[in-house]
DNA sequence: CAACAAATGAGATGCTTTTGCATTCTGCCA
DNA sequence: TGGCAGAATGCAAAAGCATCTCATTTGTTG
């Protein structure tokens, strides 16, 4: 439960139940190499375009919510509007985000992960999902002059 | 520092550098009020309607906007579109909300908040703000039946 | 390689939130 | 208390993000 997984192909794109088209492979393939790993919608039909890759902006939003059904991708509802989107390498975690130049760090701690547990049982639910989003200003020099 | 209030007043708004007009004084008494806590902008334009005030919407989220800077109300970005506005009565909590009726509950865990604040000094973040949201199904009978 | 279903692209559409502007209201002072 | 300047409101238009429609193109399978 919960494996990791390195490289995506379109074994993963067809056991989705999906055709291996171009835009899903290309798509994919960025998610697979993105710098930062955490990326729009936007960021994703700009980084195309740069690498000469004109697929529709309305694809991408399909093919990433596709992408999310089938596990292989998850979205985040970050601050600021655009959903965000990263690979599904099947571990999960949390992020601490700054509010300064945009850079996303990924955490996992089980201490949380277990209170949550507890304080839903408290309350009488049961746990489906969770977002934890820390906000705050990252080392970087520049972002440290508030 | 985070000290509690029961009763906002035409002083708050006052205070906040706003005039105290019709608009602002029957919203802030709907959050006052209002049953859930949590509503959203649109909510907060329907209840006035049914109590015959008839605000328009634009002024609603402009208002709401202003009390977020002011610091009298809270502005929370749970998942389904719109943002979610709760009085803010200089306690800090999170949330648990059930993705079946929409019941949210509130709970505070110090260990959290302590482990959060770890993980940012580990990575070298300064915290500004965080937001952790666990959705699942509330103990309501019609809720439960996945 | 034909045939058909699935997928794509471009633009329309939907929804939430913000903005521009003419009109109305508040707070303040004479 | 009356009047004024600036602030606030309402309405409609616009903006931002995401989804949908539909004609056309592309995988996949036999
Ligand atoms: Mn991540
Ligand atoms: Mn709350
Ligand atoms: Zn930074
Ligand atoms: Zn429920």
């Amino acid at each position: 439960m919960g494996g990791k997984k390195d490289m995506m192909s379109g074994d993963d794109i067809r056991n989705a139940g999906l055709k291996v088209t171009l835009p899903r492979v290309k798509i994919l393939a960025l998610l697979e190499q993105s710098e930062q790993g955490h990326v729009s919608a936007e960021d994703v039909y700009k980084l195309l375009l740069d690498a000469g890759e004109d697929i529709g902006l309305a694809t991408i939003y399909r093919v990433l919510t596709q992408f999310e059904s089938a596990g292989l991708v998850t979205r985040h509802h970050f601050e600021g509007g655009q959903s965000v989107f990263e690979l599904d390498r099947g571990e999960h975690h949390d992020h601490i985000v700054c509010i300064k130049c945009g850079r996303v760090e990924e955490f996992f701690d089980q201490m949380i992960e277990d209170r949550q547990q507890e304080i839903a049982k408290e309350k009488g639910f049961t746990v489906e999902a969770h977002a934890l989003t820390i906000y705050g200003y990252c080392k970087n020099a520049a972002c440290r002059a508030s």
